[in-house]
DNA sequence: TGCCTATATTGATGATTGTCAATGTCGAGG
DNA sequence: CCTCGACATTGACAATCATCAATATAGGCA
């Protein structure tokens, strides 16, 4: 898939919005969206938390699983929609799998509200 | 149905989290995702940003239906979603409908994510 | 090499969702 | 009272989604 949805950016020219459009174009709100869908599950909404609130900064999905009450593919699953909505980051050291929060993405997806 | 999920509320003491629970329980998640959820559809999203950018503050169903090349029911049923949500307020005069923001809606919405 | 463990992928299934056509409601004007 | 116009509601249908069981991949270790 890899969609690379709104976040994640900063690579292209896209700083200041086009602005040139009556308020909010087809395509952008089509990508916009996608953000919010990955944001729109109790779920992972969870798991954002979990992994936010975690000292070290990143967990691996065996400290996931249990407190979600999930079976190990559903946590697999919820976690690939984050990585690829660009709001967490995926590492594999070993067998373990860390997930941590993309620096700045929340942030980020707060500003989409403030530039509707 | 009438849900009234986080927003709207100011009206318990909810004002600075619960803070007691080890990141976020399931029922606030739930609660929460309802918004997110709201705001998961490209055209709710141009919904919002048309009546944001109204000079008046405030839109009837007949300007937002052609803009999203969407049949009126459909807009109606997308405009119900955001009012649930607590995120459009409706106003009926004579025969219009009229949408408005609630006001610090969005604010309150970008910080459920400041606040997970 | 071969087993064990952690994670990802696949396939299937029930639930939810976005959309439209048809119909209902209700205020305004004749 | 009757009709028209704006909007809401209902019912149906296709598409998407969340979840699980089963299986695949792949690294660590004996």
């Amino acid at each position: 898939m890899n969609s690379l949805p709104v976040l994640d950016a900063a690579s292209d020219e896209s700083c200041c919005a086009p602005a040139g459009s009556p308020a909010l174009g087809a395509e952008e709100a089509r990508r916009k969206a996608l953000i919010f869908k990955a944001l729109a599950d109790p779920n992972r909404l969870r798991l954002l938390s979990i992994v936010k609130a975690e000292a070290s900064g990143e967990s691996c999905v065996c400290d996931l699983t249990e407190p979600l009450d999930l079976g190990q593919p559903t946590v697999s699953h919820h976690l690939k929609i984050l990585v690829d909505a660009g709001l967490l980051h995926r590492e594999k050291r070993g067998t373990w799998a860390y997930y941590s929060l993309v620096p700045g993405a929340l942030e980020q997806t707060a500003g989409l509200l403030a530039s509707l």
